[in-house]
DNA sequence: TTGTATGCGTTATCAA
DNA sequence: TTGATAACGCATACAA
């Protein structure tokens, strides 16, 4: 591999003119840039990316952390992220977190040491206070999570109030009978929507049983062990909120399983509206998020840390909006 | 962000000896070495992995390329990737490609630039003899697919092959006039899987018809499309061969729509055996790859060629299975 | 407009 | 067992 030195000898001129020619500096006669351009063509030269980033510590890459790549929800927030980093010059790379510490600080390690010259993540799973820090020092955005009581800038929805009001729906249909499937509640977006779903019961007076919440991985096998598990254990219920598409897709397969039919024996509402939710036999009623904005407007803020900006807002709060499908059923009358 | 030398310094020895102690290497007095420890510990320091890897051209971590994010049939591979890339202290990193050859230069050019150990890519649309040469040189392996005539080291299956068997698996049951849906046939995995159909019908003298043959993105929303282009030209056809699962639920999902039972009125077969086929309605009858497998075998084989080691096979060819379910049907009778 | 020289933080060679 | 120092390839402040 040739080097910047091979280049210069080559041309009869300094490493400094090469540089200059490579940055596209003015103060450079066009004959002399035309002689180096010719050598650095026939040495084949490309500069040392190692080199060139140790120099000047940006690496003109971002790193988006999310937890599973399995959760198919990730994909057009990333598009997002991607068209716009793309529009900048910025190249993505994406990790899997597992939602396991280590591997999270490693990746985090890789931003304070410059590695990257961001990150995006979907979950954070590192101290407040880390965070905090951290956010304070170097360009990262949190994505589709609000940390409540935090200063950590983010995209997201309401995820609360998202899940409140789906409920509200089910509750209006006349269900009173309710369970809920949800991810790990370590999690604050899952804490959320658990909170969301608590919300609505408690606004009618309804309580909050236990053992109508179910805590599952949140794929469609998780939605199908979390129905066989509240059959098995003699739950009466007429009504699923699942805290995510594949929770309730799975769900709903469990109870077809059974001999349950969905909508009219059981309704079942999911969230955030992937692209089988429309196609899935019922489609499902669910939340839908506007995923490429927020990929979008995630990747302008980040854009705006990298160049040193201070945010307007720390929190964008866009906004979301159910949609009514077929497996929410219809009006079964109120208790 | 404290230095190496700064270490050096607050102990009071030179920046060899903390390096020394860095890499535990065995020449260094067990006082001094808890002494510099002890800084190191107090000042907090990383060393710094810019530099490191400048110096060593090392960097610990393995890049994935995958063409779109979306086909989530890669998972289970890239788990297994995963899992052995653990054990052995390196870190996944992953890029989309979008089948763009622009895109994947640049990574490429990432492991010429030593900025990552290896590259696993799912595609390569390089020029063959760009990817000889790369190979020749760095490490890096394609999974799922073979590229025919070439000496580049893979692990798959015979896609073609596995093709064949499945499309025979319907001319079996009595189906004479079956569609073909496939991705982009610029993809030799697509070519292989496309081949194989047309292997099958040409071995019983059935004619192969392009009206039968569409081209389509791989995914459930091409699945539908697909069908529906089909439906629209007045194609008659009692079953459908899809180049992968995605197509294939798209498939039944439109025909459902337009009032075709699967299997009843037509059978539909797909590729990969994705999470979903074995949980939608119907179930699907799939080839099954060796998913996990596949991604163990290919990070071992990465890791030998990261070691310097010359691969005693180039090629792996693993074993598929045919998995029959319901969406295929029963028999229909010889025409 | 161009060249000289220095430093980025690390590892590793050589000498002590 | 330890230290001094060169080298990795580049960018840039400063001088010419």
């Amino acid at each position: 591999m040739a080097t910047i030195q091979d280049v210069a000898k080559e041309a009869g001129v300094s490493t400094a003119t090469v540089s200059r020619i490579l940055h596209n500096s003015s103060n450079v006669l066009p004959e002399t840039r035309d002689k180096v351009m010719a050598v650095i063509e026939r040495l084949d030269y490309h500069p040392n990316r190692l080199a060139r980033q140790f120099r000047t510590q940006e690496t003109g890459n971002i790193l988006i952390l999310v937890p599973e790549l399995e959760n198919t929800f990730y994909y057009e927030i990333i598009s997002g992220i991607e068209s716009t980093a793309k529009e900048k010059g910025y190249h993505i790379l994406i990790a899997e977190t597992h939602n396991d510490v280590e591997l999270e600080e490693y990746f985090f390690e890789c931003l304070k040491q410059k590695q990257v010259d961001g990150i995006i993540t979907f979950s954070a799973r590192l101290a407040p206070d880390q965070l905090e820090q951290l956010s304070s020092q170097y360009p990262f955005i949190i994505v589709c999570r609000y940390y409540e009581g935090m200063n950590l800038p983010n995209v997201a929805i309401d995820n609360r109030k998202a899940s409140r009001d789906i409920t509200n729906y089910l509750l209006n249909l006349g269900h009173r009978r309710i369970c809920c499937l949800v991810g790990n509640t370590d999690i604050p977006l899952y804490q959320d929507r658990l909170n969301g779903y608590k919300d609505a019961l408690k606004e009618r007076g309804i309580p909050v049983l236990p053992e109508m919440i179910c805590t599952e991985r949140v794929t469609i096998q998780g939605g199908y062990d979390a129905v066989e598990r509240l059959a098995g254990a003699g739950t009466d219920f007429s009504a699923v909120v699942a805290c995510g598409d594949t929770l309730a897709i799975g769900a709903i397969r469990a109870l077809k399983n059974m001999g349950r039919k969905v909508p009219s024996d059981v309704a079942v509402t999911g969230f955030d509206d992937i692209e089988l939710s429309s196609l899935y036999n019922p489609s499902l009623t669910t939340v839908r998020q506007p995923k490429k904005q927020m990929g979008i407007r995630t990747m302008e803020k980040l854009l705006d840390l990298i160049a040193g900006k201070t945010l307007i807002h720390q929190q964008d709060i866009l906004n979301y909006e159910l949609v009514i499908r077929e497996s929410s059923g219809e009006y079964i009358g109120s208790h």
